[in-house]
DNA sequence: TTTGCTGCAAATAGTTTGCAGAGAC
DNA sequence: GTCTCTGCAAACTATTTGCAGCAAA
């Protein structure tokens, strides 16, 4: 349940745009802002929605163009659903699981000591080269679970 | 690894089917039996090709409503990808982790002896019911690794 | 000044839906 | 005979792309 500090997640993100040598528009450290504190795991219109106030006339297209330029640097982790509406955390941008509601689409994420064991154990008995991974828990949250026993 | 018998789960979807009142048309036993078999974790798209022979008439919506419904009777697992092109396994509709290749899109499914221990650790530390999970991992399979080292 | 970026609108891909006729029971 | 299912085509949704003007460096 660590969070990053995410001034320094921006930091490190600017520095990979940097060094690619993308230009540092305003628009661009917006979208960076808000992936480096990713919070609640948002989606492109998350985002987009976020930075409504800030910039109007922002287009959709721009913030699927720098999440995917931000994700192409290693810098955000990319959560994608099957029904669509992938999510994005810049926070913790390597893999980790996650525990998801399904009512209320809240994204935790928990620490797993065992988790470590099963990573182990792929790599030795699959022969693959593993690359990452994805571990994801379905269910419904303590809120929504309290939601049921009201009338 | 191990595979359930093909025939026992397509006449487990069947009976799931009778129990639903859904009509057994020719087509939707066909996917049915792909499914029962899942064969190399198929999409839509495999489930619609494999099924040109028989069927050269068929669409893929038609495709798509019967796994939807086999899917919703709980038959069949979906895999999604962000990428989109979701894949299924209605041979072991119940979830399991798997190893993808991401050069080859093979999906192998391992034994991993140490997954209950991360359940159960869910489970107790984040409060919420459990309903479904996924644990995918990718990487690149031996045979795909070989072909790198050939010239 | 140069080159890459943005906003808009149109294109694309995967999936879903409305409808009329076909077919299971 | 009834009511669901199928095939077709159109609709939809999330995402991507072409292009002309704009702006970072």
């Amino acid at each position: 349940m660590y969070i990053n500090d995410p001034q320094q997640r921006f930091e490190s993100i600017v520095q990979k745009l940097r060094e690619g040598n993308y230009k540092l528009t305003p628009q661009r450290l917006a979208v960076a802002r808000i992936l480096a504190r990713s919070e609640g795991h948002p989606g492109v219109d998350a985002i987009h929605d976020q930075l409504q106030e800030d910039f109007p006339t922002m287009s959709l297209a721009t913030v699927y163009r720098n999440v995917m330029l931000i994700k192409s640097l290693g810098e955000v982790l990319e959560i994608g659903f099957p029904e669509g509406g992938n999510r994005y955390d810049g926070n913790k941008p390597y893999p980790h699981p996650h525990v998801i509601c399904v009512r209320c689409k809240k994204i935790i994420d928990p620490e797993l000591s065992s988790l470590k064991d099963v990573t182990r154990e792929v790599m030795a008995t699959s022969g693959f080269k593993i690359l990452t991974h994805r571990m994801d828990f379905f269910g419904i949250c303590s809120a929504c679970q309290s939601e049921d026993t009201k009338p």
